[in-house]
DNA sequence: CCAATCGACGTTTTT
DNA sequence: CGTCGATTGG
């Protein structure tokens, strides 16, 4: 393995960015422009080629899966010799380094991290204590203000809050964190912050890191917030080289706080800094790329950079306007059809919508055709409520002191600790400024809790301490076996009735055989193995399903679908209000923002694209008119081609939902073509009622979308 | 302790 | 129109 191999296959720009000097560097990397190839390419060639160290290397992404897949492709190229190099999330960089540095940064040694659902009960229940009304004061609110502050770099006392309103949420964030202080627990964010903090005060650890890191990578730039950025200004030292890749134009996380002037940023702080640019596309025809540019370059904040592709141009950009959402999705689904009848895979396609509540007519159509498909996002394995009932168990096994766990569990099952006990106890912990399991411990040494609840409670207790004390030498899977057997989750579950508690059932028993397989990551070796694995759960949460591999339709979010490809592709709901969205239309950067997302899901089509909108759409029980998309405008008309056949008729109605005999004697169903002797000739796009007062909607071919009565209005089957 | 019912609400999501 | 959450009654 030499240098030469390691630029092989490479385009003039990619190996100018894999071989530049030993600078700060900022790739700009257009939509299929092979970013993750430059990214893992460099890394070999730092290694290999210049013989830096994997110790002084440290590589981060936002996601997991762009890490394992980092990590896999690395691997690959260089035979599996990136032992000591740093590769990871934001997040789970940071939480090595509390771990190592847990003194350090004034944790115990056995904190646990907070995921989302248990930092919001965690916030309720402070509320709770403050006597808040949850109506007046959405526990919601309070954590996006938490976070928000969090991700600004900001402790409450850096916090003057300007209303009484803020100086609520300010109170709620101080109790919040001081109920995380006292029970070793962090939330998602706090990693983050705190990782900086331990950084900023701590000046031999910022020696040491920064000496260590001489190559710092990060991935998806345009996507990191104020503090990820401060962490990385820490992090690299005076002779380190930071190498970001990043799109300006696939900044889609705005309103989470990502700041794409990030970027402007970098080019100042890490002055002086080379600027690549990475425009050739490997994935779509020209087409599909000229509107995406055309479209894209609508937006005024840019850094400017112009896709290209030696490939072929290949077939305009569809567009099809439907009649309503039913009629769209019939559409897409026939056209997905006939694709595979000419030999394409079903997991070929993929529907990408702006919000998931779009999936819903889409399934409908596909499940019409028994047609298979998989939905990306949802509930995932580690946030399933059975499971985060078993982790809780875990939880309490390594830190008795964690509220959140303690709250969870304390009373699944049921063992007769009611709210009345449990009020006792939290009071006892506010009064004392203790945890929950030593204010426990506190009320039943002094024998105020006693009987039938003293009992409850020390039964609870004692239950805790064995199943710890029965793990301790056992391998993990064992310890959580008898933890979900001994503390009675198993059987509550199963004694659940219908699939649902078969399911969760089934989900106890795969987390068994998932930490069987759990192998603890690289730098993890000072923790037990349980920590290691609490710590994977809740900063992987897992997918969503494991149906990954099967041939279906793929269903998503468009800022879901960044970063993957399909050679099918439809964007639908391509209309004012749905796309851009109702609230975006009215502020300029949150249109850019849209815009942006736009031209996220056209850049995932490699072969054809379907843009789709319908003329009217069923919104919250109301048919709502809209007009079609301006991005449908701005996109250059000679890439475009109007699509204007109807969709064929499948198969009757009838077979997948109850409708009137009468319905079905007329002879009409859902897209039957029929004439009116007033309106002329249009197509059944929609029903509703049964006997004589059933309805069709029509949409006739000159007349537009009509509502008839069925028995009034004379229609004749085409 | 569970179920039925009422009412509020209604982007995007990762860690 | 749905869903989810909370409340209330059995």
């Amino acid at each position: 393995m030499n240098i030469a191999h390691l630029l092989e296959g490479l385009n003039g720009k990619q190996r100018e960015a894999v071989a530049a000097p030993q600078s700060n560097l900022l790739v700009l990397a257009g939509a299929g422009s092979g970013k993750t190839r430059v990214l893992v390419h460099r890394i070999a060639y730092l290694i290999q080629g210049l013989n830096v160290s994997p110790y002084a290397v440290m590589a981060v992404t936002f996601t997991n899966k762009a890490a394992s897949e980092m990590r896999g492709r690395v691997e690959q190229l260089m035979g599996g010799q990136l032992r000591g190099m740093w590769l990871g999330t934001f997040h789970g960089l940071a939480h090595r380094l509390l771990r190592f540095h847990h003194q350090d940064a004034g944790l115990p040694e056995n904190f646990q991290i907070l995921d989302s659902d248990d930092q919001l009960r965690l916030i309720k229940r402070v509320m709770r204590s403050l006597n808040l009304d949850d109506k007046k004061w959405p526990p919601r609110q309070a954590m996006g203000y938490i976070n928000a502050k969090k991700d600004e770099g900001l402790r409450p006392k850096h916090i003057d809050p300007q209303d009484p309103v803020e100086r609520l949420w300010h109170q709620i964030y101080e109790a919040y964190q001081s109920a995380c202080n006292l029970a070793g627990l962090v939330d998602f964010a706090e990693l983050l912050l705190r990782a900086l903090e331990l950084l900023r005060d701590n000046q031999h650890l910022r020696d040491h890191y920064q000496a260590r890191f001489h190559h710092v990578l990060v991935d998806e730039f345009q996507d990191t917030n104020a503090i990820q950025y401060a962490w990385l200004r820490l992090l690299a030292g005076p002779q380190s080289h930071v190498m970001i890749v990043g799109d300006d134009d696939q900044s889609i996380y705005g309103w989470r706080g990502a700041r794409v002037d990030n970027i402007h940023r970098f080019l100042d702080d890490f002055a002086p800094a080379v600027t690549i640019r990475l425009e050739q596309n490997y994935r779509s025809t020209g087409t599909i790329l000229k509107a995406a540019n055309g479209l894209i370059a609508h937006n005024a904040e840019r850094l400017g950079k112009d896709l290209w592709t030696d490939g072929k141009s290949g077939e305009p950009v569809s567009v099809y306007a439907g009649f309503n959402e039913i009629d769209e999705a019939r559409f897409v689904v026939s056209r997905i059809q006939a694709w595979v009848d000419d030999g394409g895979r079903w997991s070929d396609a993929a529907i990408l919508y702006r919000n998931n509540a779009q999936s819903r007519v889409l399934e409908d159509a596909l499940l019409r055709e028994s047609i298979k498909y998989r939905i990306y996002g949802g509930l995932r394995f580690f946030e399933r409520q059975e499971i985060k009932d078993a982790l809780a168990y875990l939880r309490l096994m390594a830190s008795r002191d964690d509220d959140a766990a303690f709250e969870r569990v304390v009373n699944t099952p049921a063992r007769g600790i009611g709210d009345r006990t449990i009020g006792i106890v939290r009071q006892q912990a506010r009064e004392q400024g203790t945890t929950l399991w030593r204010a426990c411990r506190q009320l039943l040494d002094a024998k105020v809790l006693s009987g039938r609840a003293g009992n409850a409670v020390s039964g609870f207790m004692t239950l805790v301490d064995n199943l710890d004390e029965q793990g301790c030498d056992e391998v993990l899977s064992r310890q959580v076996d008898i933890a979900i057997k001994e503390s009675g989750l198993f059987a509550m579950y199963q004694a659940e009735k219908g699939e649902k508690g078969q399911a969760r059932v089934e989900n106890l028993e795969e987390l068994v055989s998932a930490t069987q397989d759990f192998e603890p990551p690289e730098g993890s070796e000072e923790m037990s193995e349980l920590n290691a694995f609490l710590a994977h759960a809740a900063l992987e949460s897992g997918d969503t399903q494991a149906d990954e591999f099967e041939d279906a339709v793929q269903m998503m979010t468009m800022h879901t679908a960044k970063g993957l490809e399909f050679p099918l592709v439809f964007v639908v709901g391509v209309e004012e209000g749905m796309f851009p969205s109702m609230q975006s239309v009215t502020d300029p950067d949150r249109l850019e923002e849209e815009r942006r997302l736009c031209y996220v899901g056209m850049t995932r089509a490699m072969k054809k694209l379907y843009l789709c909108y319908a003329e009217s759409r069923r919104l919250y029980g109301r048919d709502e008119y809209h007009t079609p998309s301006r991005f449908l405008r701005e996109i250059p008309q000679e890439c475009l081609e109007e699509v204007r056949v109807r969709t064929q008729v499948t198969r009757p109605i009838t077979q997948y939902q109850k409708s009137s005999d009468q319905f079905n004697e007329t002879g009409l169903n859902l897209g039957q073509r029929v004439r009116h002797s007033k309106f002329g000739d249009g197509i059944i796009i929609n029903y509703e009622g049964t006997g004589p007062q059933s309805r069709v909607q029509v949409a006739f071919d000159e007349a537009g979308p009509k509502w008839l009565v069925v028995a009034y209005a004379r229609l004749d089957v085409l």
